[in-house]
DNA sequence: TCTGGGGTCCTAGGACCC
DNA sequence: TCTGGGGTCCTAGGACCC
């Protein structure tokens, strides 16, 4: 049996956790650079508030109805993540970490107090020991679990909890739903299926498997497979070693300055070395890539130039280089740019890494150069020691392309000095 | 004025190999 | 004159996920 188990509207429950003041109140929490809605509590959702909507567009509804509003703060919702899943560690045979706030659980034989007692108990640990709310789906298989959770949040008489144990159960929870709520399927799915005469969850079950196949290829295979109870979506308890690694933004305003954009492509390409590093990782292909603001009526253009590092490296300056260098190709001085980002990709194990004949560099001399960095800047805080081409965000006034983020909480689990004050009378 | 960021998997086609 | 069969690697694009 599987279980699919997250966390109800995860980061603004994590706010709201820390200011119980909070409590019944409307919360939503903006995404990077405080644009989009990215999360909202059940009196956000109740107001109308949708999922992805840009803020400023519904700012006037926000003010009005007396919402607080957070920027993300990754730190804290990564430290709540961790605690939550260390504690669904200790109740799964079996475990995948599927997401910043979702956990599959897995038992090979049956639960001997019951799929529903076992559930509730999950539930009321996570609340006790970390605020968090969950809901919990539990299905034969992982799209089973998956919708089982759906009907867990969003059923009739939903509470939190939905077991899919039998056929009957199979049955009346497909009937409860539509296509694109399964796990898999989304609009260009739906819309192929429709094309087909498969209108219900109900039908697609029902369908020939080498039929679906044909249209929807293996993935749509394993959907029909899946929704009759045979497992095809393996449990993937060990995380796998990251394919690419992005680091991309937007900027505060639009900008046709060069040394602007090298600036954020230097430190994009710094923070993406950062994150390789953490995974013992190295790249062998880079990627740099621009685009011009695609909400704007002017004229489009996105750059993007991928090429072959000389060697799979992590070292911050030789990515920096190449990055900037990259730039340097696609680069188009009559456009006013909005985005920019780098992709590092082919990676591999540093301890496997093929080096080279002709690069004369120590690689042992370099990882213990970046490893001081990484370790001061963890400690003073980012930035600390960084390349002269990166930009100097403190330095930064006209704030160009540095990120907005106008409502961050303090980092409550993470810093002494944004530890939570208890005021005694 | 303001519209996110970071991933994976699959497929098809081209270039090449023996 | 005839022109098979079995592969790999790479890239781009499309679909999906959170």
């Amino acid at each position: 049996m599987f279980a699919l188990i997250d966390a109800n509207s995860f980061y603004a429950t994590c706010e709201r956790i820390f200011r119980p003041d909070l409590a019944n109140r409307p919360v939503v929490v903006l995404s990077n650079n405080d644009g989009c809605i990215v999360a909202r509590s059940k009196e956000a959702k109740a107001l109308g508030i949708d999922m992805q909507k840009p803020y400023f567009q519904i700012r006037h509804l926000i003010e009005r109805s007396n919402v607080e509003v957070f920027s993300s703060n990754y730190t804290l919702y990564a430290d709540m993540s961790e605690r939550l899943h260390s504690i669904l560690r200790d109740f799964g045979e079996r475990i995948e970490t599927y997401s910043i706030d979702e956990c599959f659980l897995f038992w090979k034989s049956q639960s001997p107090e019951g799929w529903w007692a076992l559930a509730k108990r999950i539930a009321d640990r996570v609340q006790q020991w970390t605020g968090l709310t969950v809901g919990v789906g539990i299905g034969e298989t992982k799209t089973l679990a998956k919708l089982g959770n759906h009907l867990a949040k969003r059923g009739k008489n939903a509470n939190g909890i939905h077991v899919i144990g039998s056929e009957q159960a199979v049955t009346a929870a497909l009937e409860a739903v539509e296509l694109g709520d399964i796990w898999g399927i989304s609009g260009g799915f739906t819309r192929r299926l429709q094309r087909l005469g498969i209108d219900k969850p109900i039908e697609l079950r029902q369908a020939n498997p080498h039929y679906i196949r044909q249209h929807l290829g293996v993935v749509g295979q394993k959907i029909v497979y899946e929704l009759r109870g045979i497992s095809c979506i393996e449990l993937e308890e060990i995380t796998a070693d990251k394919q690419n690694i992005c680091c991309s933004r937007s900027f505060g305003q639009v900008t046709s300055d060069f040394n602007m954009i090298r600036e954020a492509a230097v430190t994009f390409a710094s923070q993406a070395c950062v994150k390789l590093r953490r995974q013992k990782l190295v790249a062998g292909r880079l990627s740099v890539f621009i685009q011009t603001d695609r909400h704007s009526d002017s004229e489009q253009y996105g750059g993007w130039w991928a090429s072959r590092l000389l060697a799979p490296t992590d070292d911050t300056r030789l990515i920096a280089e190449h990055a900037a260098w990259s730039l340097r190709r696609i680069f188009r001085p009559e456009f006013r740019y909005k985005k920019a980002g780098v992709l590092l990709m082919n990676l591999c194990r540093r301890s496997v890494a093929q080096r080279t004949l002709f690069v004369h560099r120590n690689p042992e001399e370099s990882l213990r150069l970046m490893t001081a960095v990484d370790r001061i800047n963890e400690e003073h805080g980012r930035g600390t020691i960084r390349l002269a081409s990166a930009s100097p965000v403190a330095l930064n006034p006209c704030r160009t392309w540095h990120l907005r983020s106008d409502h961050r909480s303090p980092r409550y689990t993470t810093r002494w000095e944004e530890l939570p004050m208890i005021a005694a009378r």
